[in-house]
DNA sequence: TATGTCCGCTTGATAGGACATACTGCCTTT
DNA sequence: AAAGGCAGTATGTCCTATCAAGCGGACATA
């Protein structure tokens, strides 16, 4: 009983052929034609109906293992993840997100100032004595509801920041428009509970739970661009993540 | 300016000769020899120079890249990751964590049962009205120090657990010698404050903060294994880990 | 009938080649 | 001198091939 997925494949797109297959399955897991626990024909039948050589085909699946949705073990086959499987956590800014999944997220910038950056932010951003950063600080809200307090520093050599642009665009968005391509983060996520301010500007109570967050971004150049601390209501927000065994 | 990098490839190892790879190279950036920032030689030399093909370099290269130590740059070349990466979030206890930092963690052992499986449990598992489970609740300290409250449900059908062996090793090596291999997880990541109970004992006062995380575990079969409810005290414990940009 | 061995299926690992594409820097041209 | 094009280099993609190793069922034997 072979599975017929119907994928096309088009040499001529500039889509890697593997990606196409991979975008090819996560669309037919997500619209039910492969079920979950389901297993997929083998490889080289798989690499054979789509006229594809074997190590594209795996490469493909090799993808798809990675990010949780095929199980493979060896002499048996391959097949579909039973659970559903979240979106990993990407390296992208909370605007961002909630844009995708059809949020309307506005942005207040409380705070903007071209300044000298301090030795905690030399540190993390590895700047010399001397050198400027951006230092903002913004809250998002969405639906007119307080989000996240967000606070950041941004070295200064990349791409003018202004007020306008963070007020209507996320950071992340405005940085990869300056030229900038992320490939790495490092975060931190822990709690605190909310003081005066938090709780003034997040619209809750002192004492509440609140979710915070540190990180440090790194680009392709190996440059610390920017670096931030972020405190979420933890009623309305949390951290999804799946993680994948190697 | 070639650089050395003086490993060794054991072809009579059972190890894969890219894992062998990754080792060496990880080895070398931990140690200082390849410092950050620096360039390493080109695919096809390094191949040469290990007596290797490129494919196989690529492989090892490419699991660097993933797991965020070096950075590839299409025409100029592969570089390592100036900043220090941290270990990404494994797909392993708490308990696992700290003996592997060193610590000496204990376990509590406070609830234990073996009942049939309420809705939820049902619902997190996979599981047909009925089912039986496993449900207990922990309490982890280091240093004598409540760290974690831990709260899980697992399936029965898998290995016999006991009150003894809880207490005295972490929930994933007794699931993994009971011979389950993990897959992946989903788990959410947020924040509370502390109730009168959480409070008692992780010997901390009401009000408190407290990191929260749910986990669903998956192994290799498919099965969901293993659900928990897990609190942190938020002065002794938050989660890193490393986003890398595919 | 029960047990142990073997073989076929499937994934895992490795090799080597060919061509595509992006980036850098040099060289030519204006 | 500045701008544009071109060549070199490195990674990206894709192919054909081959052997290794784990798993499960079939088959033969005690």
């Amino acid at each position: 009983m072979a599975n017929q997925l119907n994928l096309s494949i088009d040499r001529s797109s500039p889509v890697p052929l593997y990606h196409q297959v991979v975008q090819g399955i996560e669309a037919a897991i997500h619209t039910g034609i492969l079920e979950p626990g389901s297993r997929l024909d083998n490889e080289i039948d798989l690499a054979a109906q789509l006229n594809l050589s074997r190590p594209t085909m795996r490469k493909a699946m090799d993808e798809l293992v990675r990010s949780g949705l095929l199980v493979r073990k060896r002499g048996v086959g391959t097949q579909v993840v039973s659970s559903q499987v979240r979106r990993p956590l990407e390296l992208s800014s909370l605007f961002d997100d909630l844009s995708n999944n059809g949020a309307k997220p506005t942005t207040d910038v409380l705070t903007f100032s071209h300044d000298e950056a301090d030795d905690p932010t030399r540190e993390a951003l590895h700047l010399p004595r001397g050198a400027m950063v951006y230092h903002f600080t913004r809250l998002r809200k969405v639906g007119g509801k307080p989000l996240a307090l967000m606070e950041n520093w941004v070295r200064d050599d990349i791409t003018p920041l202004t007020e306008e642009l963070l007020g209507s665009q996320g950071l992340y968005s405005v940085l990869r428009n300056g030229g900038v391509n992320f490939r790495l983060a490092t975060q931190r996520i822990g709690a605190v509970v909310a003081n005066e301010y938090q709780a003034t500007q997040l619209d809750t109570v002192p004492g509440s739970a609140l979710v915070t967050m540190e990180r440090t971004a790194v680009d392709d150049t190996g440059r610390n661009v920017e670096t931030g601390h972020h405190v979420y209501r933890a009623d309305s927000y949390s951290f999804e993540m799946t993680l994948v065994q190697r």
